[in-house]
RNA sequence: GGGAUCUUAGCUCAGCUGGGAGAGCAUCUGCCUUACAAGCAGAGGGUCAUAGGUUCGAGCCCUAUAGGUCCCACCA
């Protein structure tokens, strides 16, 4: 009894079912095995907190494909999953659900709020992972990691401390990047600088005279659009090359509210040309002025409290916020008569990419990593093509980066996260960095410490993450085995924040390049062109999608039609276009296992070489194509082009397999006295969709499958069966050309039908005419279907057109003219206008392969072999054109 | 300010190393042909942003211009 397909596709009926199957079965699976070479991609751990969205989807169908494909190469493939705790985002999503409850995150102290956190992260941490299930991910579920588990803090204290002994992990008092509302320092990365409609207050500070004073009649006029942070004014600045105020030298200004005198100093960083040549130096808020202040031995005043209100170095503004500091700032200044004026203003405002409050620059304490050194072999590694980035333009954005780079500051001043490990002894306060607290301090003999409170930058065991999940610090038979990883798939969004960091420590920590290949993508829009966004509302939820469409729609819709690195809009209609295409292949398939029940089972598991003597030349043009197909299918896909390469089968499947060779064939699947006919077609359909499947498989993992199961029973599942190779005894040059000589016929006479209202019932009389005997012998071959496809009635081989209508229809082919009496239809007027169309067409024609083919640059400068292919067009055209011409001359 | 990228059919986009412009959707016409109307057969629709250049030959390479998008950057 053979297994039969339902009647319609339902792609819920099969999705679950196939992934526990895949599940149970363990093809997930890899271990290190030396009789196979391994195949490794790492993911981008998605953040506990997340729930999948678009370009969850994207990225992790690229990597499934990527996977299944080599996985079913023979290699030992390895898709290593794991989430990643999210330092920032987590801490802010539990403090607003302690928010809720009226609970602060300071009452429950820092083991209370862990405590909750590991509950969160128990709660919401699978969420994601059963979400890329339904996508189809045939991660190794069996070694699931977390960054924070304990291999994985291992490695960043491991790390740290490494990295502390070599002094490329330092603390230092330097100007960061404050967030006020998160209450933590962050990285350069992390800020994202948004156009903001501002203000330019113009303000003038007096000059201090002889006396000591504050002069009514001397001012020095700047503009700033800070000008609260004039209560950390510690000197104005002015171009040393710039006559204008070269009488300033040695003189100091009044620092107004505040009241007290502050000197000029000269430095290159003041811009000439700009406003008035005049800044205000604020060290302490400002990275500029503090590198200024640094070059001129200025004091750093700090003037916020870590909430971004005023501290007491404000004086009388002490307790106000910044925005409200400012606002009577201005007030007070104006009083005094030193606003000049308020000028609308645009400028690039650093927010936090996370709650996208204004950064304050502020000077702090912090842990850094120094980075000249560290990024060199990261740079070696692209330059050299080492490591290789897809689509090649990102190099330069990683260069723009890596040229550019500066300190990372790595400490955050959370609790959800990698707790540094740095001690500071209580009493003489010598700090020592060790994996864990250290018993005795060396410097006193004392024995009491407390740890940093400060946690790591979650990118800091991120960057880790392709040698820490297979076990380093140890160096274990994985790491031997599976490091460096094949291939990273990931959008160009993060290509600083983690792309870069993975380089420079997979060199650092294992001397070895962290992945060959970096495969970027861009990100899901929606349909208008927008990104996606909680706050815009607008975006789409993946598993509505899969539960609508299917997962293998889902994943197609997000491969085709696109480009490496380039972003894409996603919209209903064109997932429906890949649903109707699993649709397709499930009913092509459905119709070949329906007739599959006309012959032995035993017959279409013959090999090629025992079947080869009964294919006709149709057999053997689907055979030759599909050949071409996995040639090129695989040279797309190990050069990553992957919409490409889909786009191929899709068409393959649906044109040339569905539309033209199933049609071709079921005359011969219904007549029963030519079983052996009957035989060759049904190996031919069997074994042909079954390497379409194969090819098809990596994009739809569970329409192939279920499909594959269905259609044969030797093998158990598709995505442990061999990956098709092309192979020259599949190549039929002969009766591919035979073929698409049919096909052209029965295209013309479908045209002339069309055009002419022949109803499709009515059938008529072909007629071939061709003074060549292998033409016509092609026609006889394929008589059986040309007659189906063409609609003829009976198809008559001649060379003259002896006995055929004056006034029938004719449609020219290379080598051949076919003639269709169609009696009364015929308008002899019209036919003439169609011929004389077509006799127009091919002048054009010849006209452009005559004016290359009399071009002397061109014949001594192009190759031989594109001369020679349009020596081959001149002849079919002027054939062509003289069997029209005939035709037009017959009917006068 | 620097850089990247895009401008191709009504819409959304492909077009790999330069060799006669493609897909999906939409539109129009005809078909419920016993795998599929989520389908079949046909049709219309593009001086490939503009202007130059290189080349026998340019959607593709170079230069400039216009417009869009994005990234980076300390112009207070």
């Amino acid at each position: 009894m053979r297994k039969e397909l339902a009647k319609t596709y339902d792609p819920k009926d099969i999705e679950d079912r196939t992934y526990a199957k895949w599940l149970e079965k363990k093809y997930f699976h890899a271990e290190v095995d030396h009789s196979k070479k391994p195949f490794t991609i790492v993911i981008p751990p998605p953040n506990i907190t997340g729930q999948l969205h678009m370009g969850h989807a994207l990225d992790n169908t690229m990597q499934d494909i990527l996977i299944r494909y080599k996985r079913m190469q023979g290699y030992n493939a390895l898709w290593q999953p794991g989430t990643d705790h999210a330092s920032i985002a987590t801490e802010v999503k539990i403090i607003e659900t302690l928010k809720k409850q009226g609970i602060d995150k300071h009452d429950l102290g820092r083991e209370g709020f862990l405590e909750r956190a590991w509950q969160w992260k128990d709660e919401y941490g699978g969420r994601i992972i059963s979400q890329l299930k339904k996508l189809g991910s045939s991660c190794d579920w069996d070694r699931e990691r977390f960054t924070m588990d304990e291999g994985c803090n291992k490695a960043v204290t491991e790390v740290f401390c490494k990295m502390h002994e070599k002094g490329w992990i330092y603390k230092g008092a330097r100007i960061i990047n404050w967030c006020p509302v998160c209450n933590t320092s962050i990285s350069d990365a992390e800020v994202e600088y948004e156009d903001q409609a501002g203000h330019f207050w113009h303000i003038k500070y007096p000059l201090v005279d002889e006396n000591g004073n504050p002069s009514t009649t001397e001012f020095l006029e700047f503009a700033t659009t800070r000008p609260e942070t004039m209560l950390g004014d510690t000197a104005v600045a002015v171009n040393p090359n710039d006559e204008r105020y070269a009488y300033l030298k040695g003189r100091k200004v009044w620092l107004p509210l505040v009241n007290k005198a502050i000197p000029v100093v000269e430095d290159d960083y003041v811009d000439m040309e700009f406003g008035t040549g005049v800044v205000k130096i604020t060290p302490g808020h400002d990275p500029n002025d503090f590198e200024v202040g640094k070059r001129h031995n200025l004091e750093v005043i700090n003037i916020l409290n870590d909430d971004a209100t005023i501290n007491k170095n404000g004086g009388k503004f002490e307790g106000l916020d910044r925005y409200e500091a400012r606002k009577q700032i201005v007030e007070e200044l104006d009083q005094l008569g030193l606003l000049v004026e308020i000028e609308d203003y645009s400028h690039n405002v650093g927010t936090h990419d996370r709650c996208k409050t204004t950064i304050e620059p502020m000077v702090k304490e912090q842990w850094f990593v120094k980075m000249d050194e560290l990024i060199k072999p990261a740079v070696k590694a692209v330059k050299e093509g080492d490591i290789k980035l897809i689509p090649e333009r990102m190099e330069k954005t990683y260069y723009n980066w890596t040229d550019n780079i500066r300190d990372w500051c790595i400490s955050r001043q959370l609790w959800w996260g990698h707790r540094i490990p740095a001690y500071y002894c209580q009493e003489c306060g010598e700090t020592i960095v060790a994996k864990e607290m250290p018993s005795v301090c060396p410097k006193c003999g004392c024995t009491h410490f407390e740890q940093d409170p400060d946690t790591l930058d979650t990118w800091f065991s991120s960057a880790l993450w392709p040698f820490s999940t297979l076990g380093w610090p140890e160096m274990t038979e994985d790491l031997k085995y599976f490091y460096p990883t094949d291939v990273l798939v990931t959008g160009y969004d993060i290509i600083f924040f983690w792309v870069i960091r993975m380089i420079f420590s997979g060199f650092e920590q294992m001397g070895e390049k962290p992945f060959k290949t970096v495969l970027f993508h861009g990100l899901v829009r929606d349909s208008q062109g927008r990104k996606m966004s909680k706050s815009l509302g607008n975006g789409i939820d993946p598993l509505e999608i899969i539960d609508k469409y299917g997962a293998d729609a889902l994943r197609l819709t997000l491969i085709t039609g696109n480009a490496p690195g380039n972003d894409m809009r996603f919209y209903n209609e064109r997932v429906e276009a890949s649903r109707n295409f699993a649709n397709k292949v499930w009913n092509a398939s459905r119709f070949i296992m329906m007739n599959m029940e006309k012959v032995d089972e035993a017959d279409l598991e013959l090999s090629f070489d025992e079947i080869k003597d009964s294919l006709q030349p149709v057999d053997k043009w689907i055979i030759s194509k599909c050949n071409r197909l996995v040639k090129e299918m695989t040279d797309n896909m190990d050069n990553f082009e992957l919409g490409i390469a889909v786009q191929k089968v899709y068409d393959f499947i649906w044109d040339e397999f569905c539309d033209w060779y199933i049609e071709m064939v079921k005359p011969r699947l219904y007549n029963t006295d030519d079983a052996a006919s009957q035989k060759a077609v049904l190996w031919t359909l069997k074994n042909v969709l079954i390497d379409a499947l194969k090819l098809l498989h990596p994009y739809m993992p569970f329409v192939t499958e279920e499909i594959f199961c269905t259609l044969q029973s030797k093998e158990e599942s598709i995505m442990i069966s061999k990956w098709p190779e092309y192979t020259e005894d599949h190549n039929f040059a002969k009766e591919e050309n035979a073929i698409e000589a049919i096909k052209e016929a029965v295209r013309g006479i479908r045209n002339v039908r069309t055009q002419m209202n022949v109803a499709p019932s009515r059938k008529a009389a072909v007629y071939v005419v061709s003074d060549k005997q292998e033409v016509l012998d092609i026609f006889t071959e394929g008589e059986l279907f040309f007659a189906a496809l063409a609609g003829a009635s009976e198809v008559h081989m001649q060379q003259d057109k002896a006995g055929i209508a004056d006034d029938a229809v004719s449609v020219v082919i290379p080598n051949a003219t076919l003639y269709i009496p169609f009696a009364e239809l015929v308008d002899i007027k019209q036919e003439i206008e169609r011929l004389q169309k077509e006799e127009k067409r091919l002048e054009g024609e010849l006209a452009r392969v005559n004016g290359m083919l009399s071009n002397e640059r061109f014949m001594s400068k192009a190759p031989e072999a594109k001369v020679a292919e349009e020596r081959a067009k001149l002849e079919k055209y002027t054939q062509m054109i003289e069997q029209v011409r005939e035709r037009l001359a017959q009917l006068g």
